[in-house]
RNA sequence: GCCCAGGUGGUGGAAUUGGUAGACACGCAGGACUUAAAAUCCUGUGGCCGUUUAGGCCGUGCGGGUUCAAGUCCCGCCCUGGGUACCA
């Protein structure tokens, strides 16, 4: 071939490695493994745009690469295919999501295999396939069937739940359980009916119907999970969410916040990936104590993690919605604490919102009195203390805590000094930790020792508890939608949700005529026809979310066509965990958290032999568009290079990127894009049209889209994969822009320009290497291979450059030099790499050459040049062969001429040696 | 407010973790080849002073500090991005 033609070569490799199945990954227990996994896509209908494959190049490098060093690599790809949006448009058009989906991820994996990803195609996975499904819900089905014990720490099968009951009831039971569960004795169970047991062991189970306070989205006609709820807003589509109570399947989650929290410890993970995680799960210790109500027979437990503050408590605060305000309010505050109540529960998200920091309470007439001093408190309602988080309860200590103290200022509350240094303070709360003064027994001793010792004596006197207290809530896994998974269960005539056995798996999707809710308000599967089980019991309305599918997917890989078991015990043995996952950050508090929540249930029941399964993470940023803009004058048609554009009085358009080259705009093309201006006129500079830039999110709105297929039409996929990572480091967001994207297919050139002549004639001789040429090639192998195993893929790039430069300059063309470098290039121009191997003479795949070792022997230096300072100024550089020890050094530098000078005639007062650093002669 | 991450030329970004700041690339300027353009190649390119040369001074958000030596470590600020928010 005379010339690169990155189409054609391009083209016969993917063929190439698909025909013959080069990425297929099997159980092989004489190679090692290594399992590198992406964040699979959602297929949207916009197809991918430039942003989307950052992440897949840089896992497909750290795969190629480490095929050449000897590892069966599973790398394997899927879609995440249940969702909203395919939903959305099965509304408007009638059309069945699954084909819609069908249709968005054929577009997707044509535009994946046109980067050249080395995926093994045939462990393929899709969300919506019944094949897959059938395991998801197979899934739900575990966690229905298994409840949590905090004794042995693990989900145990409900059978040994039952059988514990039967003997002693559920006192000794140490289980993660709904909040209200009643205490019971052995003969009370055995008493109950079937469906009496049946209903309390809801209460157990890791999966369960409630009544919940959910993030109810009207457009959607959904339910959302906290995570997918931003600022009060969806996360898709940005409506309005408000809080409804509606009944629920969960997933009992925070039976698992203890381990999901310690396990982080143990993970390679960025570090504020890890604290993301920390802060959604809240772990806080503390304690409960017990505040007994004045006049009345009933005590109220308030969770707090600085019992040591107990001695400031001057008054006490229920949330509106707590079960005993009611009880707790006197006659004469009824009418004003109802009042405050309904207002307080119904408004909604957005407006607690907005009015956050706002002052608003109530008193309910009634007293309770602080166990510690006996002293009577008033008892106060407030929308500050949630509901949901401890018990509702909150002991207020106006001089430590930020929302007390201006409570208490607001009301005229007491406020009384606990912290030493706070007397005189107009905010107490500025210092919150200290010695303690008018604190009874604990005065005079270390907050956090007081914390200790007023937790001691609460429990010792019978009125407190130590307790852990979690942020987290059990996760709402109802969509009242069509497009997801159904839930594997039906209810019997007394309304108890039940298992469907096994054998019938996978329910599927019924067929629907709309795919809206019914009129009735139930979810749009109320609308099928005929759907019930055994013909009369009636299945969940309700679909999976979005997160379930996407909670096991990385196991389904490691046997992705097993019709028996949803992961093989042999395939999940040897791929083990997720060496390497790679995707974006917005799924820290969603997906990354279910996944590992669900992996340690499967590891508890030993269907998967690791407790986390993503063993190293990273993040890889996202890429922002890079929009341009031109400027027009007011009322003319008439355009205005961006430099000259302070002479005139101009409006800002947005402009198609792909129109403008460099900020150049192509003027005809433009002209072309918007028929309206066709006569417009333009005011260049330079004989150019410059366009200014602005940095905005990738969207259609901004006609800043670029698609990667453009790309490698106009420059191939091998100049896209190394110019994406040349960008910059992997984890940090940047614009897209071509900028230097030429720069990269240069380089391209440069490389086949060492293999053939301009008339397509071989240059590559065999002929042995020079030192330089081999210093060359070793210094890339090893820079090369070291920047892989810390994903710092954009200086690779730049060490190739710099290779190849090398290369050129001293005229190398020989075939010991080219065939190593071809081998570490690979991973990174896999197509370009495959062709000149192949021209070589080599018969197998690139894939197959084993990756060079690196041989220090070459890059050696026999003699180094030290700079040399003058305290701490660089003078001169003076070369030293490297067996010259500190002193011959010390010597030879004071003799020289140039330092001579600088010391002019003084005597130094110490002389620095660092070897193969510096040296530092200081005055 | 709290918790992270970051701030280096005209631009994207390097810097072996305390040791020659600005690798590599883009852009720009000049040159070679060409009737011309494209492509390709060569040279220069942080700022200031110095006519040139030699050279010098200043420079990694700001202000201090530690050190023979600081982009890197410590203290105090300022800005940008991300997360989270009445979590007791």
């Amino acid at each position: 071939m005379a010339e690169y033609k990155h189409k054609e070569v391009e083209r016969k490799w993917q063929r190439y490695w698909a025909d013959n199945k080069i990425f297929e990954a099997n159980v092989d227990h004489n190679k090692p493994k290594f399992y590198v996994l992406d964040m699979f896509p959602y297929p949207s209908g916009a197809g991918l745009h430039v942003g989307h494959p950052l992440g897949y190049i840089a896992s497909d490098i750290v795969s190629r690469f480490k095929r050449n060093k000897g590892y069966n690599v599973l790398h394997p790809m899927g879609f995440d295919a249940f969702g909203l949006p395919a939903e959305q448009y099965a509304i408007q058009t009638g059309q069945h999501p699954a084909l819609t989906t069908a249709e968005n991820i054929k577009r997707y994996k044509d535009q994946l295999q046109g980067i050249g990803l080395s995926y093994d195609w045939d462990k393929e996975v899709r969300t919506c396939d019944p094949k897959y499904y059938k395991w998801t819900q197979w899934i739900f089905s575990q966690l229905f069937s298994c409840w949590y014990n905090y004794d042995s720490n693990k989900a145990e099968s409900i059978e040994t739940l039952i059988a514990a009951f039967e003997k002693k009831g559920n006192k000794k039971i140490n289980a993660a359980c709904d909040d209200d569960t009643p205490i019971f004795d052995a003969a009370y169970w055995n008493r109950l009916s079937e469906a009496g047991k049946a209903k309390l062991l809801l209460k157990y189970r890791l999966t369960y119907p409630a009544d919940a306070l959910v993030n109810w989205c009207p457009a959607l006609g959904t339910v959302l999970a906290n995570d997918e709820v931003k600022d009060g807003f969806s996360e898709r589509g940005g409506h309005p969410v408000e809080r409804k109570k509606m009944r629920q399947w969960m997933m009992r989650i925070t039976a698992y916040a203890d381990r999901l929290v310690g396990n982080l410890n143990k993970l390679d993970w960025s570090a504020s990936m890890k604290d993301m995680q920390t802060n959604w799960i809240g772990k806080s210790y503390g304690c409960e104590l017990d505040f007994e109500v004045y006049d009345k027979d009933i005590a109220l437990t308030c969770f707090t993690t600085r019992p040591d503050t107990i001695f400031g408590v001057t008054y006490m605060v229920l949330a509106p919605e707590h079960e005993l305000v009611r009880e707790l309010t006197t006659e004469e505050h009824r009418e004003e604490v109802e009042a405050y109540v309904q207002k307080a529960i119904n408004r909604s998200e957005r407006e607690r919102m907005s009015e956050i920091k706002t002052v608003s309470g109530v008193f309910t007439g009634s007293f309770v009195i602080n166990p510690f001093t006996n002293e009577k408190v008033p008892l106060w309602i407030a929308d500050y203390v949630l509901a949901g988080y401890g018990t509702g309860v909150v002991m207020a200590v106006p001089s430590s805590d930020d929302r007390d103290f201006r409570f208490a200022t607001y009301y005229g509350l007491p406020v009384k000094r606990v912290i030493a240094g706070t007397e005189d303070l107009k905010d107490p709360t500025e210092i919150k930790h200290g010695k303690m003064i008018n604190s009874g027994f604990i005065t005079g001793m270390d907050s956090s020792e007081a914390v200790h010792a007023t937790i001691d004596y609460a429990e010792k006197e019978g009125f407190g508890t130590a307790k852990v207290n979690y942020r987290i809530r059990d996760a709402v896994f109802s969509r009242q939608r069509y497009w997801g998974e159904p839930v594997p269960v039906y209810f019997t005539e007394d309304g108890i949700p039940r298992l469907l056995p096994e054998s019938e798996l996978p329910l599927e999707l019924p067929p629907i005529d709309e795919y809206l809710p019914t009129k009735s308000g139930e979810p749009p599967l109320g609308r099928a026809k005929k759907w019930l089980y055994k013909g009369k019991y009636a299945y969940e309305l309700t679909t999976m979310p979005g997160w379930a599918g996407s909670s096991w997917y990385f196991l389904r890989y490691m046997d992705a066509s097993n019709d028996r078991e949803f992961v093989s015990k042999e395939a999940a043995e040897y791929w083990n965990s997720v060496d390497l996952y790679i995707g974006g950050t917005e799924h820290a508090t969603g997906h990354l958290l279910y996944s590992r929540f669900w992996n340690l249930f499967l590891y508890d029941r030993g269907y998967v032999t690791h407790e986390e399964p993503f063993q190293k993470l990273v993040n890889q940023g996202m890429i922002q568009g890079r929009s341009n803009i031109a400027y027009k004058l007011k009322d003319e048609h008439k355009f205005i290079s961006a430099g000259l554009k302070k002479k005139y009085d101009v409006m800002e358009l947005h402009v198609d990127v792909n129109i403008v080259h460099n900020d150049i705009l192509d003027v005809e093309a433009f002209k072309k894009w918007m028929p309206d201006y066709k006569d417009a006129e333009f005011e260049l500079e330079d004989g150019k049209f410059r366009c200014d830039f602005a940095i905005e999110k990738m969207s259609k709105r901004w006609y800043n889209v670029v698609n990667p297929d453009d790309v490698i039409e106009k420059y191939g996929a091998d100049t896209l994969r190394m110019y994406e990572m040349f960008l910059g480091p992997i984890e940090l967001s940047k614009p897209w822009n071509t900028h230097g994207i030429d720069g990269v297919a240069k380089f391209l050139r440069r490389l086949w320009a060492l293999f053939y002549d301009a008339d397509g004639k071989s240059l590559v001789n065999a002929g042995k290497p020079k030192a330089e040429e081999y210093k060359a090639l070793h210094k890339t192998i090893q820079k090369v291979e070291m920047d892989i195993e810390n994903l710092s893929f954009n200086t690779s790039v730049s060490e190739f450059m710099i290779c190849v430069n090398a290369l050129t300059q001293l005229n190398c063309h020989k075939k010991e030099i080219l065939e190593k470098l071809l081998i570490v290039l690979s991973p990174f121009a896999p197509h370009i790499a495959e062709e000149l191997w192949q021209s070589l003479g080599h018969e197998e795949s690139i894939i197959h050459a084993e990756y060079p070792e690196f041989d220090e022997s070459y890059i050696k230096e026999d003699e180094y040049e030290f700079p040399v300072m003058v305290n701490g100024k660089m003078r001169t550089k003076i070369k030293f062969a490297l067996d010259k020890s500190p002193g011959e050094i010390e010597n030879e530098v004071l003799e020289n001429d140039v330092i001579k000078k600088w010391l002019d005639g003084k005597s130094p007062k110490k002389v620095i040696v660092v070897p193969k650093k510096i040296v530092n002669v200081v005055v």
